[in-house]
DNA sequence: CTGTTAGCGCTTTCAT
DNA sequence: ATGAAAGCGCTAACAG
């Protein structure tokens, strides 16, 4: 089959694929497949094969397509190829913020797998707020997905509803939930914080408070404050010391602000539970101007296992999750889901359930 | 006009839309638009006016379509209408890493931009890695973004040449360079290191050293390190008291090791700028370990504004840039270049360099 | 190993 | 305000 038109490789010329439309649309696309394979003296199915697989095509007939697609600069065209195949390649993760040091360990660990397996990762925020989570999921699923990965367990009506009815392999991570709505990741916040304020305890210190952000946003936060009043009131200590302060997520500024008024209104307080080492390190950095001495006056333990707190003089005493190791899971199952229903087979729900530990410090 | 079919929906039931194909593909989708338009009893394209417009078509046309939407809970096909029109809805946007608050702010900029104009941001951390960022250019350009954000101006030959040939505006953002690709949104990180030497100078300082991260392959970085030396030798300070330790970025745990070796290297050191707060903290920490008293017998400038260096004690004297600015700059570029090419004006390179400003606080 | 045919679900264009 | 026809660039399925 002769080639069309002379030798030369228009580069950006719209006119190459275009054919006698009796009504066109707009203008063709730049290079397509179907001019490499005029190029190449192949067909369209061929390039299609050439680029995809090793042993699809005859070892020289893929080497002149390559050569060809170097020449001309060709991109295949992914939304085509997602629309003929049905397949998106795309993976779906949301968490409340990608900054947070925490989920940004679980979302590099979900990106190891999913590189590797060849899909791209459609990252969002959802602010704390599950509005945005709703909103983001109805954005992200008009992409096709193939799976969806989300933090925590609490979601809107209307998420639920959209999650289900998309028929995807789901993950919920960073939560232990009763309730899944598919695969789960995770561990108990509730426990978290319990062992928070046990640890203290077991360290001598007997009137304990919190601090934390305005918890209702929060549901993990939340969660960890839960199984700290659990806690103490099994241990028979004073209860409802329990400073709240900001939108979610808490930050150094919500610890620097919250020490003091734990200080002013129980002033014997001799250890505190902070929903996380930032506000744990806002906490400490404000005693330090105070002239209150941690851990000698008040102990202070974080959760999360930060940066911040590793360097910190002194070193915050904290609660270590591996969070890479959520996302890498998590990612896998998701893996292994797409594979199973590649291979037609069903596939149980996934119940990962992490364990945590208590990183002894100089805090506490 | 009745709804054709009973008035009971098919939840996910594939054969809705099925027509008798003599050679069918796997397996129709669930609901698509046909189905909407069925059950609606109008077209398909009404349907695709219904979703999109208010004025496109009549009141009552819309509602009605709009219920059979809710009814059967459809999601349209982003690939198809990517496919169709020919706008992915996609930018990309690429970071060095997502997590460095400074490139975070940076992307929540670009995002409040791209949410209002209804664009999907793709994105993509390029680990420090010049080879990573050409792989993910390759792999985004796939997807067909309308526009592509780059931090920095150094770039592979193939992903300069992938970049051209994509003809879609390209923003560079973080570093001000005499040769862009397309639109600049930046500042002068060169001038950024001078001012912080200069600045301790003010401050009475004259054995000045510089720590940061194996600097080649963090630009900025670097940058900042050579206009360090500059201004070090302009003002006629004693020169190479440079410790850069470990692959970028510079961390917490880079300025923890290398504070140390500045002080037993050259023990006279009086003023430390570092590469960013990450590392001056570290350095601060550390000084607070072995006893030598920052600012009195070292000032140390940090880089960036971290949340760190505005809640530890000392607080950290640093240079601030408005990053979240960069990035809403950067995507209003965007936005007004899309605009532009959609009205088939040309637009103008753009160049906006921001100021940045010392930030003292206690450290120096 | 390679080609042909049909079609993915939507939007463009034109017609009414 | 609505509809009909055509086709976007690629791949599944089948045929050779």
């Amino acid at each position: 089959m002769p080639l069309r038109g002379s030798g030369s490789i228009a580069m950006g010329g719209p006119k190459l694929t275009k054919s006698e439309a009796p009504r066109g649309r707009k203008e063709a696309a730049g290079v397509t497949m179907q001019t490499v394979a005029r190029l190449a003296g192949v067909s369209a199915m061929t390039v299609s094969r050439a680029l995809r697989g090793e042993g699809l095509v005859s070892r020289e007939t893929r080497e002149r397509v390559l050569e060809v697609v170097r020449e001309t600069g060709y991109v295949p065209d992914a939304s085509a190829r997602v629309f003929a195949s049905r397949r998106s390649g795309f993976v779906a993760a949301l968490a409340p913020s990608l900054n947070n040091s925490n989920f940004a360990e679980t979302l590099r660990g979900m990106s190891g797998v999913f590189d590797e397996a060849g899909l791209q990762m459609l990252l969002g925020d959802t602010q704390y707020l599950l509005s945005r989570e709703e909103s983001l999921i109805a954005t992200f699923l008009q992409r096709r997905p193939e799976a969806i990965l989300l933090t925590g367990s609490v979601h809107t009506p209307a998420a639920k509803q959209m999650l289900k009815r998309a028929e995807i392999p789901i993950v919920e991570t960073w939560e232990a939930p009763s309730r899944p709505l598919g695969h789960v990741v995770g561990f108990s916040n509730k426990k978290a914080g319990a062992e928070m304020a046990r640890y203290l305890h077991r360290r001598g210190r007997r009137r304990i408070a919190f601090i934390g952000s305005a918890a209702d946003r929060d549901r993990r936060g939340f969660e960890r404050q839960a199984g700290y009043c659990e806690a103490i009131a099994e241990l028979g200590l004073p209860e409802g010391r329990i400073v709240s302060i900001g939108a979610p997520p808490a930050t150094m500024a919500t610890g620097g602000e919250a020490l003091p008024r734990v200080l002013e209104q129980w002033p014997d307080t001799d250890g505190i539970v902070c929903v996380s080492d930032l506000a744990a390190f806002g906490a400490l950095s404000e005693c330090q101007r105070l002239g209150v001495p941690a851990p000698d006056r008040v102990a202070i333990i974080g959760f999360g296992d930060f940066e911040v707190g590793r360097h910190c003089c002194p070193r915050i005493t904290t609660i270590g999750v591996d969070s890479e190791a959520i996302g890498r899971i998590a990612a896998e199952t998701v893996v292994e889901a797409l594979e199973a229903r590649e291979r037609g087979e069903p596939m149980a729900r996934k119940r990962h359930i992490l364990e945590f530990t208590v990183i002894e410090r100089e805090t506490a």
